[in-house]
DNA sequence: CCGTATCCAATTCGATACTG
DNA sequence: CAGTATCGAATTGGATACGG
């Protein structure tokens, strides 16, 4: 009782909790490599080096970063395959896939509005 | 023809244009704080001040900074009211509100999949 | 082939100060 | 109030090397 009047009820403490992971989350997703990643893997399943390949200029060490917090977050499994050498494959959850729907609206996007964009980029730069 | 065997036929030289412009404003819209000015200005018409008030702990520079890039692509639409001290609006464009929706999606997942995704971090930490 | 670690250059970002 | 510029501190990210 004596700390609520400094913490406010519980629930408004879970919904400020909620909120800041949310926040958190957001912030990690929201970055080009993971999501380019999402959206390489689309429904296949690919070899580190495939996703690597797919991506068009990133490097090995944002790849195994970005891959490694994705399968942290649960959106990627990893499968290791005790073969030598090595083989691991990567592919999307069911959390995974549901972003990637949401990745794919963006990526629509950005094409729908390529020449808007490119327009108006030239008219603020004159 | 001379200049096709090595550049390919226009078309192709267009489809790598538009697919490298394509990944230019992917990678700038895919970043935390654009997307998430793009959601709290919605459908309203924010002051910079309230911007950045509605967006815990971002700094004045990234505000600017981004603001700047979002009215540069056409995004966001910029008023200044010559009064004193000054008044400066910001409103989502058309192609603003269009890109606001794809977020709203990516928002949605991000709530929908908390307990997930701090399931599956704890688990992995393990 | 895949992963980790290290080093170091380059960029980012916050804080601060100053202008209209 | 809004914007720009500047300056370090901190972080990022690429290159490289080595290990399983």
């Amino acid at each position: 009782m004596v700390t609520k009047q400094f913490t406010g009820s519980p629930d408004e403490a879970d919904l400020r909790r909620a909120d800041s992971l949310a926040r958190e989350i957001f912030s990690d997703v929201a970055n080009k490599w993971a999501l380019l990643i999402i959206e390489a893997l689309g429904d296949r399943t690919l070899r580190f080096g495939e996703v690597r390949s797919e991506i068009e200029g990133i490097s090995h060490k944002m790849l195994t970063q970005n891959l490694r917090m994705l399968e942290r977050y649960g959106l990627v499994e990893r499968m290791v395959h005790p073969v030598v050498p090595p083989r691991v494959e990567y592919t999307l959850t069911e959390p995974g896939q549901a972003l990637r729907v949401t990745i794919d609206g963006l990526c629509d996007w950005t094409h729908r509005y390529l020449g808007h964009i490119e327009a108006s980029r030239h008219r603020f730069d004159a």
